[in-house]
Formats: C-alpha cells, structure tokens, sequence
DNA sequence: CTGAAAGCGCTTACAG
DNA sequence: CTGAAAGCGCTTACAG
C-alpha cells in the first residue's frame, strides 16, 4: 500500500500507469503502442493490449485532450434536424466515425450564419478532432475560426474546385435542371418552381431550374415562387394555392423539397385538380411518404447517406494525418419518375 | 521574455494565469470568481471578470474536466432521430443546456438496450456533467453504469413513482386510454389499434387502449395488430389493408403513431373508403403534415418540447448541486379532434 | 476571504 | 526502439 502522498486525489480509475506496471514497460511506450504508434516492438505492443485487457483500461478523453491539444469529439453542423435529409446524413457520419472512437457532438445552426459563427466558437475551444460542416455560406469570421484552428474539415452536401478544400456533395444545380428537364420532357411548358427556406442549396437548384428552361427558351420569372418561411408540408399546400390564384394556367411544378411537395399534391387533391392531368407535381430528395402519396410522388434520390459515409471517411483520413485521394468527390442522384408527373 | 523554461509547449492559448496575473490575484482565486464560487471578494470577482474580457479568455473544457473530474458534456440519448418525436425533444433540451455552458451529445440507441448500453460506456468515460436518457427500459448494466458513475439524470418520455429516480414526462398509458375513449364516444365499437416498433411507450399506449375498450365492454384483441417493424407512413397504409383483410367490419382504427395513421389514411383513400364515414383514424403525437392530410387528422398532441425543456432544467438544477422541487414531472396533453374520426 | 503546492492522466519533446 | 522529466490548464485539498 503505497498512498505516500497525502494529498493523493485518485478517482478510482484505472490509468496508464497501471496499465504500465502490469505490463512491465514504462508510461510512454504503453501510451505509445495503445495509439498504435509505429517503433514499437511488436512484443510489448501485445503485452500492452493484453494488460489494457485485463485490467479494463478506458483512456481518459479529458487527460489526451489537454496533452495533445487535441480531443476525440468531431461536431457535425447541419442547418436543421426537422429537414429529414439531415438525419440521415448524421446516422451515417455516426456510423463511420464512433466505432473509429470519435464522438460526434451534432450542432444546429437553424440556418443561421451567426448561430453558426457561435457553434464554431464553443466546439472549437474543445479542441475537437475533427469538423463536419454543411455547405461553404458561412460568416467570414467563421471561415477564419475554422483556418485558425488547424482542424481538419470536410465540407458536405455541396462541391467546389476551390484548391485545399475537402467536400463531398452532389451538383444541386444540376439535378435541379434534371428534374425540370423531365418535366419538360412530357410536354410541360408553363414550369413553375416553388421552394422555401432559401438556404444556398435551394438556390442552386432554382439556378439549375432557370438553366433548364432557357435552354428549352420557356423561362418565366412569374412562375417563381420563393419564401423565406420555414419549409413544411403546410406551407407547400399554402404556396400551391397562391401559386394558381396567380397562374393559373400553370402546367406543372417543381418543388424545391418533398415535404413542400407533399403539402401540393394534397392541396391539388383538396382543389379537386387531377394529377398529373391536371398539374403536374415534382418533388426533390424522395423523403420518407412520397412514394405513398395519391399519386406517389415523383423526386430526385439524393445520395445523403453516402455524404454522410464519404464525408466521415475523408475526414477520418485527414484527422490520421493521410491526404484523402479526391479532396472533392462528387456524388450521383437520381431522377425517380412516379405517377405525379 | 521569461522563456526560462526549455520545454515550453505553449499552446499560445490565454490561460487562466494570464488571467490572474492581468487582474493581480491568484489562479485560484480567478478560477473561483468565474466558477461563481461563494467567498469571493466582490470588488476581486470584477477584477478578474474584466480581465476575462479584456484577454479574451476561454477556459479549456479538458483541463477542467480533467482537474475536477467532470467535463461539460451531456450525453442525450434517445431512441430514433427519424421519429420527429426525439427532434422536438432534443432542440428543446439544446435551447436550455447550450446557452448554459454545456454541450448535449446526441446519442441515438436505435430501439436497442445493447446499443444504449455500449453508448452510456462509452459516454460516461467522458465524465459527463449529467446524463438524459430516454424512458426506463434499458440493460441492469446500464442502470449500473449510469448509479455508478454518480452522474446526474434525468430520464424522459414517461414518468414513474419509484423513489430517487428523476423524470419528466406524461402518461402514455392516459394518453392511449384517452384517444380511445373519444373513438368510443363517437360510436365505434370494433376499434382496432395498430402498432409497429413495440417499445415501451407504444405498448403503455396499447395497455391505455385496451383499459379503456374493457371498461366500455368492447375489448377484441383479434382488432390489435402489432408489428416490430420500424415505424413508417409505408408500414401504416400496409398494415391497415391487412387489418381490413382480416376484420373488413373495423369502425375505428387507432393508429400508434402520426406516421403510421398518415399512412393508413392514404390507404384507405386509395381503397376508395370514406373516413370518417366507413372508416375513422386517429393518430399520435400531432406530427408534421397530420393537420394537412385529407381529412385532418385526430391525434393527441403529445407535450415533446415541455419534457425537453423541463427536463433539461432539472438536469440542470441537479449538475448545479440543487434538488428540483419535484423529482417527477407529469405532463400534459390534448386529443385534437379534427375531422376524420 | 485568499493562496502556495500538488495533482488530475495523459503526451511531447529530448536523450540515449 | 525505449524512457525519465516536464508540461498541458485547470481545481482540490490544506493552511492561514
């Protein structure tokens, strides 16, 4: 029994230290061979991992963090949880990134530049390992956190060629004109876009929708339906119908996501219009009930669990220090064609 | 430049002793004004705050962690983020902690008491500062490791009489017995209830539903029809065409959950049935979309951003060394009655 | 009410 | 390839 020292505040724990007795090696080359560290005989590796079992040994998060200024928690900001999308996309980074012994602290930022800006200044005090972020539109000072701080991030959902950044997305703008290109594709002239929120991705696809029917010379301006509000499927129901009050010669719409579309085609339904005789109705990310919907929906899959994976995966690679092979990978969708249009 | 030392490390963050020395007191003293710690000079604590200021000073969670053997972290954990349910409850815990220095950590146990278990291990090595946890369902070693770790917790969604055990939450099993009461007082006998998932919270729905059938002489277990399956709007539209296989004379089907019955009323539309004529529906929980569907739907709404925030409150109060008023907060809720029942 | 010393459990340099 | 010493930035006891 040594407890020499009198002001001894031990918690019970089981630390390195006695991982070291019992294997016979010293503190640094335990702590070495647990992290893997390359230079260390294989022999007492094993004899490390045998004592860590043994004894039971759980590293001490707080202790590495503040030796190495660096700790395992990886925040994931994503503008907001109701979007069903985004859970999706944080099951998968989950997935990838806790069994690698990590933890993901999920941060929502309500698709605010300046509730981001706050978040990146709480996580970052942490010193988290890693960071998942979603889009490139934040605060300049954001930006600069993140630079400034030194730790790796991988932007999702969206790509750009700017050099010495990591992203995994899709081309927003390009399944935007996709989809409104299959629109078109069935005689549809008269294309409106309704979409809400009004986030970046949300502008692209509109920037995709716009390509499209120039293209095809049936761009109208007046067909645009933009709101700020909160995307739901009320508010889809409640923009369809000021929608027709305007046009109503109206041929088909594209909805910038599926709850709004959802919210459509029930307010199609309600207004007594056949659908896709009547109007047609295009949604976009295939949510959860739109391929139950009267008639079931038509929508773009986008690849939100594979960012998520892909996403994790890269910055798993950047936290070990590796370079990812693509900073930048470009993800595929796909035009689902349903009853609705 | 007193660089006296060789093997500085510096992390060229501003500590807590840049802090005492700008405001002319001890480190222990500056920690103790900003921890608010009682016996302090007064004319001190603004010395040190408007050091704090002036330097920019934040503290390192993993040095405190470390030195006071618990961090900053609150582990949430909650069964699906697919359920919008635990989405609601998790923002409103975010609101209350965040604001208040600390970090919720969502976990996700995916219905499993194995995997809850395996994440409050995980979790809890963290030294957490409190700990929220869903319902009271969960592994003995779970229940261990959480009254082991002497970490305070607050469990949500229901609620209990047993003593020492902190809650907030409702009577699911009320709840259930309510709805089903206002299918009876429309004047439906054969009520038929329909479930998937059958966790806890659902199967105290289903005890609510059969008390009250029993009461009003009407109980026919042939009318349940449970499913494991993972909630879904698919799952509601395909049990309640095989529902209306096995039983055609169903008055009233009480669906589990928002999504299921959302499912079921588009179902029943596509088999061409008037609800609530030939068929009425209810839900549970008043999601999204269940006000928009044809007809709106009767559910109860369930009080998902109370327990949220109540919880985290009292959390709250535990972590800060007070014990809350009342150790059990029962909730309230409401049955919506809309038009299709 | 205030402080000097020691310690929390790890890792980073520096030697050898 | 291995290790003794020092340090990361705080807080806990113990004194006064």
């Amino acid at each position: 029994m040594d407890s020499s020292s009198r002001k001894r505040r031990s918690s019970g724990r089981v630390t390195l230290q006695d991982v070291a007795r019992e294997a016979q090696v010293s503190p640094i080359t335990a702590s070495r061979a647990l992290r893997g560290e390359r230079g260390v005989a294989p022999e007492l590796v094993q004899r490390v991992r045998a004592a860590v079992d043994r004894l039971g040994y759980v590293p001490d998060p707080a202790a590495r963090a503040l030796a190495s200024q660096r700790g395992t928690q990886v925040p994931v900001l994503v503008p907001m949880l109701s979007n069903a999308l985004f859970v999706d996309v944080l099951e998968a980074v989950h997935r990838v990134l806790f069994p690698a012994g990590y933890q993901p602290m999920i941060g929502v930022t309500h698709y605010d530049a300046q509730e981001e800006e706050q978040l990146l200044r709480s996580y970052l005090a942490h010193r988290p390992a890693g960071l998942l972020v979603t889009g490139f539109d934040r605060t300049e000072a954001a930006r600069r956190l993140i630079a400034a701080s030194g730790v790796p991030c991988v932007h999702l959902m969206e790509t750009t060629e700017a050099p010495g950044v990591y992203c995994v997305g899709f081309s927003q703008t390009e399944a935007g004109a996709d989809l409104t290109r299959h629109l078109l594709s069935r005689g549809h002239r008269r294309i409106a876009f309704i979409a809400a929120q009004l986030d970046p991705r949300t502008m692209q696809r509109a920037e995709g929708y716009r390509r499209a029917l120039r293209q095809a010379q049936c761009y109208d301006p007046s067909l645009e339906l933009l709101s700020p509000q909160r995307s739901s499927i009320a508010l889809g129901a409640q923009l369809l119908e000021q929608l027709l009050r305007l046009r109503p010669d109206t041929q088909a719409v594209f909805f910038n996501n599926d709850d709004l579309a959802q919210g459509g085609l029930l307010a199609a339904q309600r207004l007594g219009l056949k659908v896709p005789q009547q109007l047609a109705v295009a949604g976009f990310n295939d949510l959860a009930g739109s391929d139950q919907m009267l008639p079931p929906l038509t929508t773009v899959r986008t690849p939100r669990c594979e960012v998520g994976t892909e996403g994790a995966r890269m910055l798993l690679q950047l936290m070990g220090g590796q370079r990812p092979a693509q900073p930048c990978v470009r993800l595929g969708y796909e035009v689902v064609v349903r009853q609705s249009t």
